[in-house]
DNA sequence: GATGAATGAGGATTCATTCAT
DNA sequence: GATGAATGAATCCTCATTCAT
């Protein structure tokens, strides 16, 4: 019938998906993964409850989608950080401190809250193992390049110290959720201090 | 007559709380936080729903009573390890393999899921912070001892040593949990790794 | 198609409202303020309890929007019998006849049923206070016309005399209720006579 | 077995069930009808909820007994004032001043809050009655009295006035309760004003 | 006599989902 | 496409009553 209606409508369809994606994270950010609700998502996004269930076959999967969304997006930031910076002593630490940020991020704070529906849901687990192996992925090319120009002399295999780098960094990231305030700066030493050792290096910031 | 007769009644109300906390634990560990309701409980402890609400005043307290109990049980056992072994070097060992089992433990699992309930039960968060600061705790005594034995030449402050081991635990804990599977072996190792560079020391197993 | 097709939706929200409000009042009349539920009132409107929740924020809410009905449509019932007898004296009869009906009426056993929940809902107050406060000022404003025109001959302060006869109304409702079964007549005529000598007048009937 | 010993139980039992009546009458006062049951009434008296269930057959019937012997208190008070003033002006006055209380009372206070409990429990209409008829009996001999001595010229029959007067306070007596406070003293005085013209007297106070 | 543990029906409320329009 | 009214199962909690002791 209409010109490219399909067409249209498969882009008007991914949008209103979008849209719902961002109205569910808001109201996760704001009431919990736990108080967020189909009437609560509609009445943010300003659409009724039968349309968020008209864009996505269940709320489950709206949920899910907008973990992924939250999680990437996550990713994606800190890619960015190593990406614009080519100096890996510097890099490192611009990821350290990024990993640790001075207040509860959402993104963290919905990583963690989204632990629970992993047992129900199986498909949340390669997102989450994903995000890790991603970090770990970022951190061990960091050091791969330290490495090489002599930067960095690691003391023991490079998977294992990007490994223990992103561990530090989740816990470190939960602390805060469960009332241990330490403060991102001591968490952030206390990484670098790792860091320091496990690659023989300075680290200034 | 009356001696014994009333062995079952006279355990008392603390035996039976006891009970429902440990029905609660069983119904927690099949279902999940989140699947765990009244009915459940009540039908795992072969009782009625309201026996459930006669012995706790809400099943919310009942929740807590059973996460507290997780998370001392947890940390008891490790302090039990920690007591049992004189040798610091050995000690460590023997705390960092307990504190990453072999199977995702029941008490982790429920430790992370009850992240969510966090945010609208500020009460938990003393539970989960203290079982993170005794737990360091025990760490940093352990170091102690062996540097005053010189069998640690710490590198670094012992708090912050015993901090990343912990934090190195916490987040090894948390993987298999969302489907990273490198193994426990695998994490113990990256965890000793950071132990040895950071204490200067052997940790032979 | 659609013009006509919705008429039973069309009628909207305050209709359906009103259809509850109106089986709540039903079961009332039935089984009394204390016998009226949920389910009880969801079965009445032939609808699901879920229904009844979706119109009414609770069903606290739904009580009080019947009570106040009640009372509002008992108020404008003797508003209106005011209005339709332009003779004070007439006027003044009607409505001791009307405040004062021959069988215990629904509007005052639900107002009278309603009392206990004025310690909880303090809500309550005004509604029945207002009452009180109109009908008093429709029996001023009668009296007050009547002796303008010299009808009445009030031998005291107005307010005091349309307050004592709807306090002697109020009472004389209650009666029935507590099972006092002088009839309404001897009750009508219990106020007509306190009416005849504050107001120094006939009042035939 | 013992002697006398059934008399000395039965004496017993009295005393236990005076104990509850007092109880739940303390329990009522502080929580209304409404918010009082059989564990705040154990707790109150210091028995187990077992024995208030065993003194009495159901707690509807302590109740009951609750509200009987707060209702004839009140009425007893009222007596013993009439008693104690042999002067029918006097005693009127005493009498009306007692009956609109400057603080709601808790027995006025338990009284209409009793009355959504006539609908399904008839027996406690017959308690309700007879407070007011001997309410308006003790008006009426005050009147009477009155009468005899040239005291009072009533200018109609004497249970007319006696009813009105006993109505009138009740009205009064109910109105604090719903939120309207204009107050005792003009409460009184309006039924004063009644009392003087209908008995064509001073009452001075 | 007296207890209090235990019950289970019944209370209001929540919420993802369905479906007629 | 999109709606939102309607559902009903499931949730926690309350409470008079029972009964073994």
């Amino acid at each position: 019938m209409h010109e490219g209606g399909h067409v249209a409508e498969q882009r008007g369809r991914a949008a209103r998906r979008a849209e719902l994606i961002s109205a569910t994270r808001r109201v996760a950010r704001r009431s919990g993964i736990g108080g967020t609700n189909v009437r609560a998502v509609a009445a943010e996004a300003s659409v009724s409850t039968g349309s968020v269930l008209y864009y996505f076959p269940s709320f489950d999967e709206l949920m899910y989608a907008t973990v992924e969304g939250v999680l990437e997006e996550m990713y994606e930031h800190r890619r960015m950080i190593a990406e614009s910076e080519p100096d890996p002593a510097t890099r490192l630490v611009a990821l350290i401190v990024a990993g640790v940020p001075d207040e509860i991020s959402d993104h963290l704070r919905m990583a963690y809250e989204s632990i629970p529906l992993l047992r129900e849901r199986p498909e949340y687990r390669p997102l989450h193992r994903s995000i890790v192996e991603r970090q770990v992925a970022l951190y061990r090319s960091t050091i791969e390049i330290g490495a090489a120009t002599g930067a960095f002399r690691p003391t023991t295999d490079l998977t294992t110290i990007a490994r223990n780098i992103v561990a530090l960094e989740d816990a470190y990231d939960l602390y805060p959720l469960i009332g241990l305030e330490h403060g991102a700066e001591t968490y952030r030493e206390n990484i670098l201090s790792y860091a320091r050792i496990a690659l023989d290096c300075d680290l200034t910031r």
